[in-house]
DNA sequence: TGTACATCAGTGAACGCGCGTTCACTGATGTAC
DNA sequence: TGTACATCAGTGAACGCGCGTTCACTGATGTAC
């Protein structure tokens, strides 16, 4: 099955990554084993050590994938003062409430992420600054340091929002958190 | 050991869930094994189907006893314009994020809590509920629509806020997020 | 050009471990006589 | 008042199971001759 180019395996190790993303965005990092993980990507358990040296790795590396492709998200918005706005609609959306696998890495870890291990958190730290900076500048607000405390307001905002609204078992209350957090972020955004 | 009054049980049971509510937000629900949690309240493994039907059920107990008491916190605030402000400077504090085990339940425990079983979501929405009215009560703005929803926006960043700076390795933005969770927290209120 | 071989990505069974749950048993107690 | 017994909260070993991880092995391939 191998002794294909030097790219082979490292496409197959993009494969795991990426259908690990979805995976552990659905059934959080506790829930979801190496065996599931692995075969989501079409392989069996023993090869994940030949890609990665323990499960804590798969997490760091997929965090930091994760967040990249949501930052490149932002940064393809127009430049424009209504892009955001946008952004935040989708975000606090029904259909992303509803599809974690495809959704915000943050909103369907977070909880798992402070109790996990230092190479697990630094990942998320570093995709996390990276954010707040694409996300301040996008608020179009002249002063640096505000536009900072925006964006980290938001962003908590926007992940505690989406997260109560998956928790709740009573779907009206569930929308009407949804709808709360968006008449909320945009309050912050306009000052 | 036993043949006590009918209150001994009862009072067993009370030792276990809050014994439980501790544990269970520092480890997390998957973290903490129902041995752990019967150790912590000075029994075994073994005593623990004679209180719950099972692990889940404990959890719905443990979320709505906790929730509860988070309630009788904030009724139990004076009514005055300023009281809602020093309980977020206390809950928006370095104390608290870093005292999981005696904070609140929803930032310790929200991402597993939208993975568990009905009767926990359950346990929680009922719970959030009431701790709506009660903030909505406490923002002391006279229009209840609008009151409602700075109330749902108000807890969504005070959890998401928290939670967020949980996760972080680097302690400087740990903090830094508290501060800007506070700084948007009063910005809601000041409308 | 055709054949033998070294490579190494991937297989799948097995490891020890801790999980949630079950169950036969214990033993201090309140009650009956 | 003193003794035998029924109660039942709690014990602790055991259950099957899935976890993260290890490892001897496979077999299709590119390369050497």
């Amino acid at each position: 099955m191998a002794r294909y180019g030097s790219e082979h395996k490292a496409q197959t190790r993009a494969r795991v990554v990426e259908a690990a993303g979805r995976r552990l965005k659905k059934d959080g990092i506790d829930g979801a084993g190496v065996s599931a993980l692995m075969s989501d990507a079409g392989l069996t358990n023993g090869a994940f050590y030949a890609h990665f040296a323990s499960k804590d790795e798969l997490v760091a590396v997929v965090l930091a994938d994760q967040l990249t492709k949501q930052l490149d998200a932002l940064r393809a918005l127009p430049d424009d003062g209504h892009s955001l706005q946008s952004y935040i609609e989708g975000y606090l959306s029904v259909s992303h409430r509803d599809q974690r696998e495809n959704g915000c890495p943050s909103a369907a870890l977070l909880s798992e992420i402070s109790r996990s291990k230092p190479i697990v958190q630094e990942s998320f730290t570093h995709g996390l600054e990276a954010m707040i900076t694409i996300v301040a500048s996008r608020t179009h607000i002249d002063d640096t340091a505000a536009a900072r405390t925006i964006a980290i307001g938001l962003m908590s905002s926007l992940i505690g929002t989406l997260q109560l609204s998956r928790a709740v078992s009573d779907p009206t209350l569930s929308n009407e958190i949804l709808a709360a957090g968006l008449a909320n972020a945009f309050r912050l955004l306009e000052q």
